[in-house]
DNA sequence: CATTTGATGTCCT
DNA sequence: GGACATCAAATGC
């Protein structure tokens, strides 16, 4: 299991680390090729402005998830860093249960899985009951790889506010992010 | 191929 | 009422 100190920094501090680490929810699961960081004081963070129902759980314990409702229809997943801060899981490479998540999916291309915040979310069948549970190996894992990757930092994807902050990391090249970059 | 559009939860003004 | 950390299908070149 991944020591609790990893999850207790800022959130542009754990994303870039977060990058090759294999996220297992019940039988699916998939290796984490794209991140980005949400942080207090950041306007397209939804912490910016303090507590609020919907967000509460990115003020809660770190090494949780915080999982919101996107656009009225998808769910997005975040690990929860300190107080605030929060890494939205934007693709996996996937690597177990891939018929359950097709099914789910219900496509058959495999580059598709979990290509995007919403994608993966369908894939991994995270929903609101997943807010505020610990990654702690029982209904949600985390494992570290076994060496660390070199991910490529640029700007974020999707927002329309504080575009120039550098906080999204994926893995060069990798097939399976939610744009070909 | 690129661009537009429809689905409609939750928070903010 | 409007904005939004989105996706897939429809439409237009």
């Amino acid at each position: 299991m991944i020591d609790p100190e990893f999850f207790a920094r800022r959130a542009a501090e754990v994303a870039p680390d977060l990058i090759g680490h294999l996220l297992i929810v019940g039988e699916t699961g998939g290796i984490i090729v794209e991140t980005e960081a949400y942080e207090p004081g950041d306007p397209a963070s939804h912490s910016f402005g303090g507590p609020t129902l919907r967000n509460q759980s990115m003020f809660g314990p770190s090494g949780h998830c915080y999982v919101y409702r996107s656009y009225g229809l998808h769910w997005c997943m975040n690990i929860v860093c300190r107080p605030g801060h929060a890494v939205l899981l934007r693709a996996l490479q996937p690597t177990h249960g891939l018929d359950v998540m097709a099914v789910r999916r219900g496509t058959q291309t495999e580059k598709a899985l979990c290509s995007g915040p919403g994608k993966l979310t369908v894939a991994l069948g995270v929903d609101k009951s997943h807010d505020g549970l610990p990654f702690d190996g029982h209904s949600i894992s985390l494992i570290a790889p076994s060496f660390p990757l070199s991910p490529v930092q640029s700007v974020r994807i999707g927002i329309s506010r504080a575009v120039d902050l550098p906080w999204r990391w994926y893995v060069a090249g990798s097939p399976w992010l939610s744009r070909k970059s």
